[in-house]
DNA sequence: TGTACATCAGTGAACGCGCGTTCACTGATGTAC
DNA sequence: TGTACATCAGTGAACGCGCGTTCACTGATGTAC
């Protein structure tokens, strides 16, 4: 049954949405067409009318959720007063290495959902990754106000902290909180004038 | 064709180590059963003589390569002399983020190897891994002579910077230099004297 | 020590399953008159 | 504006393929006498 050519739009985005979603949560090779299509309330047949092939999905779900993610951390190298963008700079690492940011893993971060697998994907997955980790990289050195080098770290940092915790979330709870506390203790003394007992 | 005991336990081994280096390269997902036999010298038949499933094969590879890089680290950690220590460890930091590690994939340590992949596999590889990293970690606080803390907060550095690194060697190769370099300087300062400048 | 037999590591065909992809079909939408 | 027809988004069965796993079989090894 054919469909309103902005019904048709709406759907291929929802697609999107949804594959952005489960791609963080499951990885790229977790999820199938079907369920992609099944996840916007369409049918796997209709796949191939919105996209070229599986890596098409993928590649354009990285391009969404890097999006998202530029954004907001432009948002807060946008922020005019020095003073607030230093708060607004310390509250974002500090919520990136939250137990909650741990456990929502179908809203990380692209970095780390995709981190260990975007290398063994297709080329143009691959690509769109790069680009959006440039953006990236890009607003984060600004709302850091560090040089490229130590926000470049900083970054690594989080990245790594996230991830280490990540991996062992389920299976011994109190190292993953220790990695994540042992990484937001840096944010405290450099953007805040906190005591470093914190 | 029956086969020594001896040969049969040799052969168990040998499909371990294969594991542990097609794993680290490709992914647990990357790499089938036939694969893994026929890079022993065998045929996937023969493989359940060995193992009850995929599972054990992944966890028995995860134990090994722990084992190789627990020993690596608890090594330095047992220098006796102070000052040597910290340069082997300070060796060992800046190896681990060179462009040469970077590239070496199927040597490279599990955290950055796995650790995107280990949340989603069977509990009994995810205990393995949590075992492993534990035991690596109590290692690595020793040999950095540093705070837990700190120590941890310098792994996750290196662990993030070679995972964004190797995210986008393939198309951006001087974002990947650049984040390695990042997280090199900042070894120097810390535990060598060497000039900041560097 | 030598012989006969049971064991079992290794082989390769076969299985069932889920996946990405293709296809004939449907019927509402868009368009030409 | 109304009508006739072509288009094409969506459907669901079917495809080929690779995977993890199973199985009957082989023949050298290990063992009991």
């Amino acid at each position: 049954m054919r469909v309103t050519k902005q019904r048709a739009a709406e759907n291929r985005e929802r697609v999107i949405d949804e594959a952005a979603k489960l791609f963080r949560a499951k990885g790229f090779d977790g999820v199938g067409v079907a369920e992609l299509m099944a996840a916007a309330g369409l049918t796997h047949g209709g796949f191939y009318n919105h996209f070229g092939s599986k890596d098409d999905v993928e590649a354009a779900a990285l391009g969404r959720v890097f999006e998202h993610s530029v954004a907001r951390i432009a948002a807060i190298a946008g922020i005019e007063d020095a003073a607030e963008r230093r708060r607004a700079f310390a509250d974002y690492c500090e919520r990136y290495v939250s137990t909650t940011a741990r456990d929502a893993s179908a809203a990380t971060c692209p970095m780390v959902a995709f981190a260990g697998d975007v290398s063994r994907q297709a080329a143009p997955v691959r690509e769109a990754y790069a680009e959006g980790l440039a953006a990236y990289l890009e607003a984060f050195v600004l709302a850091s106000g560090l040089g490229r080098a130590d926000a470049l770290r900083k970054f690594a940092t989080l990245v790594g902290a996230l991830t280490l915790a990540r991996s062992v979330a389920g299976s011994d709870a109190g190292l993953s909180e220790e990695v994540l506390g042992a990484a937001r203790e840096q944010s405290l003394p450099l953007f805040t004038s906190k005591a470093k007992a914190l």
